[in-house]
DNA sequence: TCTGGGGTCCTAGGACCC
DNA sequence: TCTGGGGTCCTAGGACCC
């Protein structure tokens, strides 16, 4: 009988932060997204605060002042390091590793004794603190959402351990965990089911599969089944090829100039370019949209269109053009855009591309010079060598930006930016 | 004034074909 | 007065995740 483990970051971000600045310990701490938008991370002195997740900065800005709240903007160069580390100490626990997002992954127990299980954990969690300085929970069960669910309910243990593998245990836990905090029900089914009665995991675990299928699909089935001890989601060690690629940003300020607009989307679709060479995959088209804020009382616009690549390429100056197409066919006058991206689909390796009949691009010539940028940038940080369709104005001045206004300096991955004593 | 970004999977319905 | 049956493929939209 198999068995799983969940292992995840507490308050991830913020304790990241905390990692590096021991004066946050006992502090409300929050982390906010890009552009400085909402709060996507809090520690529990800020949850206790009433803040929630995905709360806009705006509203409780006052809050924070009044309460002390350290407030940081999104680090994810600092996050992915850490993420990193704590995957390496992982290594040493299991042979068979998940990782599933960037602070939770899936460890295979099998190897352990099932008496031996919490110890295990404690260990894991032990050493990942010592290590690594974040502090976790784990969870344990025989499925996936088994392990989800277990980590969740290991929240509110002093131990930050709790192993579901024991039938009479899960029944306990599961009589009283809402239904909502379970892997894979959201909003909806969570309403569709609360008509039927259904408010906590016990219940959800004994309703008929084929009824689980009629409301939620056949998602909703396999977590029936993974909420009965039945596997139907397995551990995939090995991350599958990624199938689309986007970048995406609200801007800091609104834009009204077609200039802005293209500088931005130019910028877009060469982080887009350096995804897509990083993965080693390729596309012949891509889809760029513009719209205004929805949460405005301004004129409405949003709009979107797909420009066809006669070659697969991942070459960001072919990819501007494009995107440059596309802006040129969607601009409009008179709106303040609040954001603007890049998106693509059916991505493929490079080798596989089908070649044009005609428009032969010089696929060589292009892959030296992205070589040569992406080697600069890799050397002396992001955006050293840019493309020059990416600035705009008379001092070539980048004239629309994301906010980024409490960054915490990037400890671990810069050396201009190491922390000092 | 100020509300994130980036993914995956599933299904229904239309287009099209024989 | 009359209008089949059954496939496949694609797309848009919904739902969910972190």
């Amino acid at each position: 009988m198999t068995a799983l483990a969940l292992i995840d970051g507490n308050s991830f971000y913020c304790s990241c932060e905390r990692v590096f600045d021991p004066k946050l310990e006992r502090r409300p701490v929050i982390v906010l997204s890009n552009n400085d938008g909402c709060a996507v991370a809090r520690t529990s002195e800020a949850k206790a605060l009433g803040i929630k997740m995905g709360h806009p900065m705006f509203q409780i800005r006052d809050l924070c002042r009044q309460n002390n709240v350290a407030v940081f903007s999104s680090n994810y160069a600092l996050y992915g390091d850490m993420s990193r580390r704590m995957n390496s100490v992982y290594q040493g626990f299991s042979p068979d590793i998940e990782i599933y997002s960037i602070d939770e992954s899936f460890l295979d127990v099998t190897h352990v004794r099932p008496g031996e299980r919490t110890a295990w954990a404690s260990d894991l969690r032990a050493t990942t603190r010592q290590w690594t300085g974040i502090p976790t929970c784990v969870g344990i069960g025989p499925t996936k959402t088994l392990a989800k669910l277990a980590n969740k309910a290991a929240k509110a243990l002093p131990a930050g351990v709790l192993d579901l593998t024991d039938e009479c245990v899960r029944a306990e836990v599961m009589a009283k965990f809402p239904i909502g905090d379970v892997w894979g029900i959201g909003r909806a089914s969570q309403e569709k089911l609360a008509h039927l009665g259904i408010e906590f995991a016990g219940q959800l675990r004994d309703m008929d599969p084929k009824l689980a299928r009629q409301l939620m699909t056949v998602v909703g089935e396999k977590t029936i089944h993974e909420l009965n001890g039945i596997p139907c989601v397995g551990l995939e060690t090995v991350a599958p090829q990624r199938k689309g690629c986007a970048v995406t940003r609200s801007f800091g300020e609104r834009v009204i100039h077609k200039s802005q607009m293209e500088q931005a989307v130019a910028g877009y679709a060469t982080r887009l370019g350096e995804k897509l060479r990083r993965h080693g995959l390729a596309t012949d088209h891509v889809t760029v949209f513009m719209h205004t804020s929805p949460f405005a009382d301004d004129p409405q616009r949003s709009v979107s269109m797909t420009v066809d690549i006669p070659e697969a390429t991942n070459d960001s100056l072919t990819l501007i053009k494009a995107a440059r197409r596309a802006v040129d066919a969607l601009w409009k006058p008179g709106f303040r855009y609040s954001k603007a991206g890049i998106i693509t689909q059916d991505l493929v390796p490079p080798a596989e591309r089908q070649r044009a009949l005609f428009d032969a691009m010089d696929h060589d010539k292009a892959a030296k010079v992205t070589a040569a940028m992406d080697e600069a940038n890799r050397r002396w940080g992001r955006a050293t060598v840019v493309p020059a369709a990416t600035m705009g104005g008379p001092r070539k001045q980048q004239t629309f930006t994301t906010k980024f206004d409490m960054r915490s300096p990037r400890f671990t991955t810069r050396w201009d930016e190491l922390p000092r004593c």
